[in-house]
DNA sequence: ATGGACATGTCCAT
DNA sequence: ATGGACATGTCCAT
């Protein structure tokens, strides 16, 4: 164990016997940086250890050799201990992106900005965000991680907390999670004081269990004007597509605000970007009045517009779950009924009434036809 | 113990034999209520105690006979197990006052409105209230009782209870306590759920250790806007003058608000109040949108402005509903519901059920914005 | 759902 | 400290 540390310290020079590494010991490695905080069982602190193995850490090798060398994976891990990246990463062989979809229903729960590649949306609501990407190697275990940070530069540090009122309600594994995301086998990870990318809070979410269509449903939890948490400071959500190893494929972010307001708040927002950049911010402990704020995405901003608004086209799939299959029914025409109901409590007597309704027609009529239509709706109850 | 417990049981007309009283016995029968919230070890409910005690229980009896008698004090315990009543009781031989005086100083941390009765303060900010009686009665052993409620009829008999955020930064004695007081020997008390006069919060300062112009050092640790405590209800402050018995000699109450900006928002509220009775009110379930919304100290309204300064009337105590509905709306997930059906005439029955459902809802929670789901259901069953 | 009014905390310049 | 502007949640009528 220590040995094989060992062997990754002597690495000095590019010229790196990639034969060394297997992906034994890289697990290895990075099990033992997860571990241990401050990595004082290998009495080395993450600082050197970036030195050494920074050559390895250039945004530009996060491709995959292996195929050339018939090795595994260049090993890119030094992100771990950094703070995290907010820079997309998308111009390689996976072109990762994620990517809202307006859905037709109720849309109000949360808008898109593409002039601010900003979306606006309501607390405990939900948001679905398609993954896409070419599976470039097969073999890989793909993950995406999905993480809040502040957006600005000097607040980017800070742990993205949940305010005590918001925290009360939940236990559990995602309890000091703002971000939640209901896909199954959702993992949450981090610790709410964690600093640098692996401690930081977040979800990972395994792509094995994912359709090749289906979103990352995200639901937020607090809300950025919180009080005792995000307290009205800008944040932004980074996705990073990962292998099992933890390298980073991709890499794609946007800022987002948790409102309740999503539209006014939008266009406040949009219009008055448009303007001038303006202060009356808390973020950062940046300079009195002049200081231009400047997130770290937005480096970019030149190419920001284009960006968010053509990562265009692929096909909204949305299957509607609970879609029923087609019944040849009898001579009637078969009609759909689509209500929006205040909450799931509502829906559930809704859904009763409506089982006691058709369960009342069928034993007038003796239709027992209509029995289909209590086992779906008993399908939707027992949800 | 169950001995003299009968015979209080047995008292059933005016022509009590005050002899049998003994202070022992008073205490013992005081703290028999208060260490068991629902009366259980004593096999009766506090109704009935109360229908028994009643004629003992009469706002014009609070003066001492003892004097006259030479007996230990009227015994006047029913209050214990009532809620808060918020009639001032100053027309007596304690003459009891609790008085602001405007302190020259940093004079801005809370203003009065007289017209409203209203002390409008900010958070964590110290704020002294004068005790002023006559010491009527040398022997006894005073307290003043300080202790916060809704002041709504319908908010009454809720627990006041501090918001999440701001319990987070005590621990403590005082750490449910909205109210501090920051005189020795403050004693804090009831518990957080509490709905009768006994077991709600609040802090009982000893009048032995204060000098007769000291005032209570009172500081507020939550403010009337937080979510997940008071969430933006109006508020009382209850001041009693109490012996050692727990016999309440005087009360004063006046409203109070914590808040970031005391002098707006007192004008603010002079405004409106000066003009009309609004609504746009989240206390109390009541009716749909025609209430009044009536303060208990309110109910005299019209004299208000005088009850102030002199003090009126007589009242009528509320009595504890089983329960109060909750009005708390925050956001619930809206939730759609989609569902196939036979045909037209099932799909209009279902609408129908459903309308019913979200109608009874309406109904039984006062909550007006179900309205807008009847209306749609309304369009989808016109058709 | 939606837009407008409002309530109320915070920032900022003086 | 103070008043004005602003940010942002909530209520309400449609
Ligand atoms: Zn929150
Ligand atoms: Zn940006
Ligand atoms: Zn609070
Ligand atoms: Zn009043």
């Amino acid at each position: 164990m220590v040995e094989s540390q060992d062997s990754l310290y002597s690495l000095s020079s590019p010229d790196l016997d990639l034969d060394r590494f297997d992906t034994g010991e890289l697990n290895l490695l990075s099990s033992q940086l997860s571990q241990n905080g401050e990595l004082k069982s290998l009495e080395i602190d993450s600082q050197t250890l970036v030195n050494n193995l920074g050559f390895l850490a250039q945004e530009e090798y996060p491709q995959y050799f292996h195929e050339i060398l018939e090795i595994p994976p260049l090993p890119n891990l030094d992100h771990l201990r950094q703070l995290p990246n907010l820079e997309d990463m998308s111009e390689n062989n996976w072109k990762f992106d994620m990517q809202l979809k307006s859905e037709s229903g109720n849309k109000s729960s949360w808008l898109y900005s593409g002039s601010l590649n900003k979306v606006f949306v309501k607390i405990n609501t939900p948001l679905n965000v398609y993954p896409a990407f070419v599976r470039y190697d097969v073999n890989a275990e793909l993950f995406i991680r999905a993480m809040i940070v502040y957006s600005s530069q000097n607040d980017l540090p800070e742990p993205v907390k949940k305010c005590p009122n918001h925290k009360e309600k939940y236990t559990g594994c995602f309890a000091d999670h703002i971000l939640r995301c209901d896909n199954t086998e959702s993992v949450y990870r981090g610790n709410e004081n964690g600093k640098v990318f692996e401690e930081k809070l977040a979800v990972l979410v395994p792509m094995k269990n994912i359709a090749s269509n289906e979103p990352l449903k995200l639901t937020f939890t607090c809300q950025n004007s919180c009080s005792g948490g995000m307290n009205r400071k800008s944040t932004s959500l980074i996705f990073t597509l990962e292998d099992q190893y933890q390298n980073i494929l991709g890499r794609k972010c946007m800022h987002f605000k948790v409102c309740s307001c999503p539209r006014r708040d939008k266009e406040k927002d949009e219009q008055t970007t448009k303007t001038l950049p303006k202060k009356r911010k808390i973020e950062g402990s940046n300079a009195p009045s002049t200081s231009k704020k400047q997130h770290l995405m937005q480096k970019q901003d030149s190419t920001e517009t284009l960006m968010m608004d053509q990562s265009p086209v692929e096909s909204p799939i949305a299957t509607i779950p609970g879609t029923f299959m087609n019944i040849k029914q009898e001579q009637d025409a078969q009609v759909e009924l689509k209500i929006l109901l205040p909450n799931d409590a509502l829906k559930k007597k809704a859904l009763d009434a409506v089982y006691n309704v058709i369960a009342g027609e069928m034993s007038r009529s003796g239709n027992s036809a209509l029995n289909y239509y209590l086992t779906e709706l008993q399908k939707q109850i027992g949800k």
